[in-house]
DNA sequence: GCCACGTTTTGAATTGAATTCACAATCCTG
DNA sequence: CAGGATTGTGAATTCAATTCAAAACGTGGC
């Protein structure tokens, strides 16, 4: 019964041209601005098609995994657009987030086992949440435009690794760096981003 | 020429009305089912009326300093709704935290001066750009309902002061404590609320 | 090939809320 | 107290999300 697979297939395939298009348009007139019915528009189908695959705009914007992950994630996370998302995909967005959470514990759990960090203390978890709230704030504030400038700071993406750097010294985590020695931490920034991102990702955007 | 500032007053007044009766319907149905014709009735004036206040929902909102403060601030500064404000309540939002980085900065530059922070480095500001950062952060993974649940966090709150700790120490702020001595983060906890917010501020809301 | 039936797609109609604006009410001044 | 200016009103408009009855399509049986 390859027709069923076929069909299941064909679906997949137009939901993720919605979800191209709609990057498109998120891209090109912003998130506020993105309207179910353009996007079918665009997408060549009906609105009623859409609404088979999403059953909500927010749900739409939900589902994108993508470079503009962090700014759909703000926007998810902020209490007001949180509290309207359903139950079901507020929990896919937390499932969607534990290999991450893994993946950032995993390295705190061997950092511990290697004598990196000291003992105790923090749990690899509660540190991860440390990271991550310091991440996302830096970018909610880099993102309000005028706000940085207004109080003259430049480059807030560096601004946000010095910042990485001292909450890390703080739990003791070793090699100490000092998060005012700029000259290293443009260095750490640009091998981290050969060695690990392979260049593929641009940290200072 | 006394009519013109009674007039004046009286319009203050339904202002003030107007977001008091705006600050209940939040508290009791959330930020995002605020109506505006439910508002402008429950205030007992026409719809137009409100208009003559504010120039848009997002307006009126903006508008808001309170202790809700924080949940309208990280509506405010999630990129999605600060596009769609008007460049003059951006500045308005700019000019009042204006005040609050002077005084961050004051603390910062006092410390230096008094030798508790490491002379060079950090600008005052850069540093008080990390703690909103962070704080805001926190803010939003703490309001992201079963988010911290599911990593199992428990006290959110005390694990941001933790973290506040370590950012700081990290910088080399004097005196150095161990983010992870939980007894003496609460000692602090509790004196910075009875020394400096005089019992008047539960922090651990 | 063609029909009947279930499934999928459609987009006009509905809904719901923000915003406007022509008119009404009120206030002020000479 | 007339009448022009200012302020307030809420029905009407607008705009976008969402729904749903009907059209189009695909499939298997004859």
């Amino acid at each position: 019964m390859g027709t069923k697979e076929r069909r299941q297939r064909e679906f997949n395939e137009r939901e993720e041209l919605f979800l191209n298009v709609a990057l498109e348009l998120v891209r090109s007139n912003g998130l506020l601005n993105l309207q179910m019915s353009r996007l079918a528009e665009k997408a060549e189908y009906a609105v009623g098609t859409l609404y088979l695959h999403f059953d909500s705009k927010e749900d739409l914007v939900f589902v994108r995994r993508h470079p503009d992950y962090f700014r759909v994630a703000q926007y998810t996370l902020c209490e007001v657009s949180w509290k309207a998302t359903s139950a079901e995909r507020r929990q896919h967005f937390l499932e969607a987030n534990d290999p991450l959470v893994e993946i950032v514990s995993g390295i705190v759990e061997d950092a511990r086992r290697s004598g990196d960090l000291p003992p105790g203390g923090a749990t690899a978890q509660e540190l991860a949440v440390g990271v991550w709230a310091l991440c996302g704030g830096h970018q909610q504030l880099a993102h309000a435009e005028g706000l940085m400038a207004d109080i003259t700071i430049t480059d807030p993406y560096r601004l946000m690794c010095r910042h990485l750097i001292a909450l890390l010294d703080g739990f003791g985590w070793k090699p100490l760096s000092d998060p005012n020695d700029l000259g290293a931490i443009d260095a750490l920034i640009a091998r981290v981003q050969r060695e690990v991102f392979n260049e593929e990702c641009d940290v200072t955007r």
